[in-house]
DNA sequence: ATAATATATGTAACCAGTTACATAATTTAA
DNA sequence: TTAAATTATGTAACTGGTTACATATATTAT
C-alpha cells in the first residue's frame, strides 16, 4: 500500500504537512553538514532577520512565528557558535538586544550565497501556486481558526 | 514587523509549513476536546487504515510515512484507550499483527461524521490547488531530494 | 545444515519545539 | 505614590517525533 495519506485527500493532509516539514528540516540539516556549515536549520531566519536590525526576544518570536522560548534556546545556540550577542536594553532593562557578532556579518555572504541556491532548489521543486495556496491556508486560518470554524459548523 | 518569514518567499518556506502543521496539530486537539473524543491527531490515520485490514507494525509505519517506532508509540497509547488490539503473526512470528477493537468499530461511524465536518472545513481553507501543489513538491523530492539536487547544483 | 544476511519489533537516548510557571521591570490606575 | 496589571525574559517539565541500538525470527547462500 502506497502512501494511504494520500488516498485519503484532506484526511491526511496533517500528516503529509508534518512529513513535509520533517523532510525539509532534515534536508537543511544535511546541505549544511555537506557544506560544512555549524549552522542548524532556522538560525537562518535569525540571521536574515537581525542582518539590519537589532531585537528584543519578544519581536524575533512575534516575527518569526515561534515561542519566546524556542527563540531563547535557538539564540542560546547562537550565542555558543558566536553568531549572536546580547546586552541589556538602555531604555527598557528587562530586554535583551539581540545583534549580530561580527564573525556572523563576515560570513553572511558566504551564506547567503549558498541560501540563494537552496532556494532555487525549492523553488524548483514547486509548482507555481504552492506559495499562494499555503499563503491562503495562513490567512483563512489566521481569520477564523479550524475549531472556530468547526463548532460553528452546525449553527 | 508582521511575519518576517512571508517576505522571505521560498527562504522562508521550511518555517512556515512547520508552523503549518503545528497548527493543524494543534486545532485538531481542540476540535477532540471539544467533541470530547479521547483521541489524538494521527489516530484518525491508524483507525481509517485499520478498519477494512489487519496490519503489521511496519506496514502501517510505510503506509503513513511514519517510522516504525512512532507507529509502535502511537499504538501503545491506542491499545491502552482499548482502541487497538495485537496478536502474533501466524506465518511469522516477528510480525505483530494489529486490528481494531470492537470498541473502535462502534464508534467509528461517529468518528467518521466529525472527521467529514473537519475535512470540509479543511477544503473551505484551501485554495484549489493546495493538495495538487503538496502532491507536486513531494514528488520532485521523492524523486530527487533537495540535498542531492543541491550538491548536483554547481555541475 | 549452518552461517550470513535481512527483516520485524521493541527500547533508549535525543531533539526541537511547546505550555506552564517564576521573576523582574515597566506601565497604568486608584 | 503605591498597588495592580502587563510585559519581557528565563527555566522546567512535557511531547511527539527521530535515529541508533538490541534482540528475535526468517530467508538466502554455501
Amino acid at each position: 500500500m502506497e502512501d494511504f495519506t494520500r488516498q485519503l485527500a484532506y484526511y491526511g493532509l496533517t500528516a503529509r504537512i508534518k512529513r513535509l516539514s520533517d523532510t525539509l528540516n532534515a534536508e537543511a540539516r544535511a546541505i549544511y553538514a555537506h557544506l560544512g556549515f555549524e549552522i542548524q536549520p532556522n538560525w537562518h531566519l535569525v540571521l536574515l532577520l537581525l542582518k539590519d536590525r537589532e531585537l528584543p526576544v519578544t519581536a524575533i518570536a512575534n516575527a518569526l512565528g515561534f515561542s519566546h522560548a524556542a527563540i531563547i534556546k535557538i539564540t542560546q545556540s547562537m550565542k555558543e557558535k558566536g553568531f549572536v550577542t546580547s546586552k541589556p536594553d538602555k531604555q527598557d532593562a528587562r530586554k535583551q538586544m539581540l545583534s549580530l557578532t561580527d564573525k556572523s556579518k563576515s560570513v553572511l555572504p558566504l551564506f547567503e550565497k549558498e541560501w540563494y541556491k537552496i532556494q532555487k532548489i525549492v523553488k524548483e521543486c514547486s509548482d507555481d501556486g504552492f506559495l499562494e495556496s499555503l499563503a491562503y491556508f495562513e490567512n483563512a486560518t489566521a481569520e477564523k481558526s479550524l475549531s472556530e470554524r468547526f463548532k460553528a459548523y452546525d449553527e
